[in-house]
DNA sequence: GATAAATGCTAATATTAATTACCTAAACCG
DNA sequence: CGGTTTAGGTAATTAATATTAGCATTTATC
């Protein structure tokens, strides 16, 4: 509508807008089908196969719609950036990385809409369309766990730059950015090694979860650069909970060797652990070190202080905003962007106790 | 554009969509010149007052553009609701009250679209705006801490139904729903009383607050209420902090006659009385007994767990949602809700020692 | 295997919106 | 005071979209 001049010169029409027309051409079919298909006319019969070429053609060729509604939604407004997560009230790491998007989008003029899905087959739709309904400019779509999504197709035939958040999809068609968990299992574990620890504990996740087995493949790697042979026995399978870190603790406890630290793969567990370890009359760090992960509200509040890993959502937020002008080609490949848990150091880590290492170095020879 | 045969019945075209030569007619103008404005054409000089009319007459019409973009844009859709909150990541309460929101409106099938204002002069319109373009049908504005506003113009032209959450209007132009900070006050201070304290501190928060206001009055009229004449004394300001907490605490504590109870206006201060009182020796609630305010995470992993009051911000979500269809009628004054902010029994709350009764007892006389 | 009914679509047409090309009255101006 | 701007529009035109009517096909139906 700028410079369209549509009379003048018949030949110049090409940079024109995009029209029905232009798509009834690309998917052979007449303007009055695509309407049809783009306005969902009910009483009309379009079949599946001529729906979808239109579909891919409007995609394909940006159709916008007339251009009123377009301007006028975008009149006086800088862009609108839609953010949609499965679940909002039940971590806080959502509302960080939120706000880590706030941030970066703020700096930029832009705004940030946010909607929950929860997942749900009814509701999820509902809630995009929401967020595209007033003409967003770029999605952000984030999961509450990492883990892969099968992105529905109407987020693909947004046609908007996508960022995948905390997720990614196994064609690698969007950027996406998750944490670097297995990073941080290593240094996690690394830390106890550094401290003099060589009998490292560790309480798992639920194992199924991409994050649990990331954790724990960070811990073997972080054992095996140290030169320290894996000890199966000295892995726990934990589901997350306190509990399960309680009766995990003492576990590793019973062994005949048992460890002289023990990495938690998430805070809760480590709320349990040092329940266990202040009824078998052990301290913390004296007598044993514990490190927890996801730096949550508590692991401030324990005595002692925990020292954890803190996911990076805040930076997560910031660098989906900033890798949102990275035009999603169609058929163009992502790699998946990981970015670091950093160590907090708190005071639940010491070196291991004299007496303890030497009690251990003894019990090798007899065996 | 469902039933529209403008053709067949020229008489019956009344409820058809509206279009810009309706608006042109009730704005006394031409069609070309509402287009001029709505699109915002380049260019174009229209005065300030056509421009206002047309804009009048298309809100008032309740003008949509061209069907092709709002029926698709609605298709399948319920309504969608417009939640803008001033912060959401500082505190954790307007994740709860969202939460309430949403399964209030989750029943009914809408879906809420949640933005920040960060209270910005700059981004505020443009964050209501990014809302309204997508057409929402009811808004939702909320604080996050409970206080007068003064509901900027754009939000009262939106015309639709409005709600204020933690919030309300001097003119009380909006339903609106709020803790009641003071029956609140009242009842953890009744608590205490019914426990048997007589002689019961409180530390305040930053006095100039609504909430520290009012959760002072509710303590004064619970004294009121069981005859126990006040004692300014055993009123100390804090501002919310646990730093404040701590010396407000060591204040209460160096009085002639201490208290055997304290009413920590919220958790945080509530940790600070804590500290202050380990380090003074004294036991929980053997020694003293202590009440907080908000709930907030913290106060579950605090030995003795706090007894405290919760904000009822969830209840306030799904009261603003059950609340959104009175109609607003101009003119009309809507009382300001309260909800209650129930008292969760924790364990630190004793009654008094009979020996620290004994001495308070004693020390009456002698004066 | 003839007939009816439904499907899938298009041509033609109606409606709506955007744009160009003016027009008019007031303000300006030497 | 006559000419020239210019703000503030309108009418006419054109582009784009929505809708109606119907035309081939295919698919039951008897």
């Amino acid at each position: 509508m700028r410079k369209p001049k549509t009379r003048k010169n018949p030949e110049m029409d090409k940079p024109a807008r995009v029209t029905m027309m232009d798509i009834a051409a690309a998917a052979g079919c007449s303007q009055a089908a695509v309407s049809f298909v783009l306005n969902d006319t009910p009483g009309t019969r379009i079949s599946q196969q001529t729906r979808d070429r239109v579909l891919e053609a409007a995609r394909a060729l940006g159709y916008m719609g007339t251009s009123y509604t377009m301007k006028a939604s975008y009149s006086g407004l800088d862009n609108v950036i839609g953010f949609a997560v499965d679940q909002l009230a039940t971590s806080p790491e959502a509302i960080v990385a939120i706000e880590g998007a706030r941030q970066a989008s703020w700096n930029t003029g832009n705004v940030l809409l946010v909607t929950q899905t929860l997942g749900d087959p009814v509701m999820e739709p509902k809630a995009i369309k929401a967020l595209t309904n007033g003409g967003i400019s770029a999605l952000i779509y984030m999961t509450i766990y990492t883990r892969e999504v099968k992105l529905p197709s109407y987020v693909c035939e947004l046609n908007i730059p996508t960022v995948l958040l905390n997720c990614y999809t196994a064609d690698h068609a969007f950027p996406a950015v998750v944490p670097s968990e297995i990073a941080g299992g290593q240094s996690s574990t690394r830390h106890l090694i550094t401290h003099g620890h060589h009998r490292i504990g560790t309480i798992t996740g639920e194992i199924w979860m991409q994050a649990a087995q990331d954790r724990l493949t960070g811990y073997r790697r972080a054992l095996a650069t140290a030169d320290i042979p894996f000890d199966p026995e000295l892995v726990v399978e934990g589901d997350w909970s306190a509990g399960a870190g309680y009766s995990a603790t003492m576990q590793l406890l019973a062994l005949q060797e048992p460890p002289t630290a023990i990495f938690c793969q998430n805070d809760r567990t480590a709320v349990g652990c040092y329940e266990a370890l202040k009824d078998a009359g052990l301290r913390i760090p004296q007598d044993m070190s514990v490190v927890g992960y996801d730096d949550e509200e508590i692991s401030r509040h324990l005595v002692p202080a925990l020292t954890t890993s803190v996911l990076p959502h805040l930076a997560m937020g910031q660098w989906a905003i900033e890798h949102l002008n990275l035009q999603t080609m169609p058929g163009k490949r992502y790699p998946i962007t990981k970015l670091e848990c950093s160590l907090v150091n708190r005071h639940s880590v010491a070196a291991p106790r004299a007496k303890a290492r030497h009690i251990f170095d003894g019990a090798q020879a007899p065996r």
